[in-house]
DNA sequence: TATGAATGAGAGTTCATTCAT
DNA sequence: TATGAATGAACTCTCATTCAT
């Protein structure tokens, strides 16, 4: 059949069951035996799935990563003045986060883990997609409606930071929902741009 | 002796080579042996100092907190208006943060492989470190220079996001120093937290 | 069907992948895996025509064996001296060791492999084929024409011996044919069967 | 310590078991945990001395080489005719070989388990050792003391085939003693260098 | 203060084989 | 006649840690 008595094809089972104890205990602390048991098959089966423990990783960043381009170019594509589409998307990614919290935990923790090869195929995706972010930093710059004298790649860092660290303190349930927390961050993200710095010394060059 | 051929006294030692290379390949695949070797000495040394490799992680977290916990106690301590010293703390944090990158890469990627009461006791001292930040905002807060629609916390929260993402892309000898990213960081903060708001819709409770 | 678009029966075809593998990397360093790939199936079709990985083995051993026994029952039963037809058995079984190199080779190195039951049916079947050849030299030895200082069955042993260890240094297209090398080995072998032994000391009890 | 309650270096310990095991069972059916178990330690303490099973058997190898080179260097050192010089040097090898028939018999079915590097490495250690007995057949076929019509290199391969294949059928208590073995070699590659070649027709370029 | 041999538990991975379809 | 998902057992190797010296 390819499907087992829990209503879900193998592969996706074993990729949920590692993401969980990935995110819970770690990618290194997981044991492949941990993993089959909890999915309720032998290593075997796994490894019939995926060629190796790794493999789970790369597949679990893939996903993570189509999901937030396929938004952001949405997002993009919108007819509307480029401060509504920057906010639009910074908090979409945070909501986006937020509801894929195991994966975007798993990402930051064990990214050093993959293989060179691995590593480097993930970051190039990842710096294509902060790319995308950049161009609308830079948009907004170009038309003033964002201060120009920070550097565009610069604030996208210090923005994604601020994403990825979301799973160091965010709960689910707690005082502000991940709707609420996109507001604020996308506010934030937008505040800062804004023209006019404030009076204080600002970063000469 | 407690001191070697080298000039250092041999837990400085395996602390600086530890530091290293769990930067460059992980605290987990790093091995006890990998250390003691690029330290000249034998296992049973380190053991002498150290009751785990566990105490290596431990140290290096120590030292990084108490470093970061002092200076920014004396930055508070000045008699500047909230602005300044909010301004010159975030600069710092930065500025600290990249002297010692090793030390926060490792903070980040390692955290989670502690032991569960390792991970308490480090987790409440940065909870604190934060709380003592999170301070200086609310007093600026109070004092109506820092808008108040923007829960404290998650400003703190925002901020250190960046400043831990630093290690995935700041470069020394780079188009930017630490003290520019310094200057650049604290001025995002410091833009994101001024009163009136853009007029675009920000989050509603 | 039982054939193939690629013109030849599976089950042979599978036997000619396999020996083609065995001899380039060890039988044991050959998976199911990579044999049925090659062949360009899948392991249900291999299991359908061989019980196990070692029947794959034992066909190409009793390829060999029955070819070489059936060459050698052709030569000796011609009617010629004793010295012509050991001559002529010598130097076929070489040209023919060569042909099938590969087969040769996978003997001499995965007998051992094999289970008790067919290491032990392989042996008995190349003891006998042994044997008849030692029947060659035994009457080549009452018949005068050979010495009969020198057991059969050593002499016997003593030449196959080399005939194996052809895998080791024999490449076609080297200085020499597979005719010539029949020749030389065919040569030495009555070389050394020639009465009137060399003047210095033989074995003596 | 380093010792063992034995009284045998583990090392050491662990080299005699393994020859014996891998000769028995073969090198890919001999499990670490066998050799272990034998032995009476654990695997780590293998690990310890031997970083993989492979190094058991290149130790192996290299014994044998070692052994057989320095046998053979003070024998071509002699101050004797070249006929006696080959024959004592034959019959050694062969006494020698038997009284470590297993090193020998792994030797043969083992080496092509090796990885690739190690491979290369013995077979040069060896090819240099045939080289040596080559020499010995090439000043003989200069003196005119053997036929030179026979290349010099296909003579000792064609014994040495022979010399590998002893442990296929010698059984020590058996009908020959190895020394006696030893000399009917020694005894058959001398008849076969004779010179004046018998009268059937040899092979011709 | 330091050595390093040895442990012991467990890691990821491989693979011949089975069997429902 | 053939598929390929799944098993289960075994494999080599790693490693933090201990302890007699």
């Amino acid at each position: 059949m390819g499907r087992t008595g829990d209503g879900e094809a193998l592969p996706q089972r074993l990729l949920a069951v590692a993401t969980r104890l990935f995110a819970e205990k770690g990618f290194e602390k997981t044991s492949v035996q941990e993993i089959v048991e909890a999915a309720g098959v032998t290593k075997g089966a796994m490894y019939h799935y995926f060629a190796a423990k790794d493999d789970l990783l790369k597949e679990i960043y893939q996903r993570l990563l189509r999901m937030q381009r396929e938004r952001l170019e949405a997002i993009m594509a919108r007819d509307q003045p480029v401060a509504l589409r920057l906010r639009a998307a910074a908090a979409d990614v945070v909501v986006t986060a937020i509801a894929n919290l195991d994966d975007a935990t798993i990402f930051l923790q064990s990214m050093h883990l993959l293989s060179a090869d691995r590593r480097r195929a993930v970051r190039a995706a990842r710096r294509e997609y902060h790319e995308r972010f950049r161009e609308l930093v830079e948009e907004g710059q170009r038309a003033g409606t964002f201060r120009a004298d920070v550097p565009a790649d610069l604030a996208v860092d210090y923005f994604f930071g601020a994403v990825h660290h979301l799973g160091a303190w965010f709960r689910t349930g707690g005082r502000l929902t991940a709707e609420q927390v996109g507001a604020h961050f996308a506010d934030l993200l937008l505040s800062s741009l804004r023209p006019d710095p404030p009076a204080e010394p600002g970063p000469s060059r």
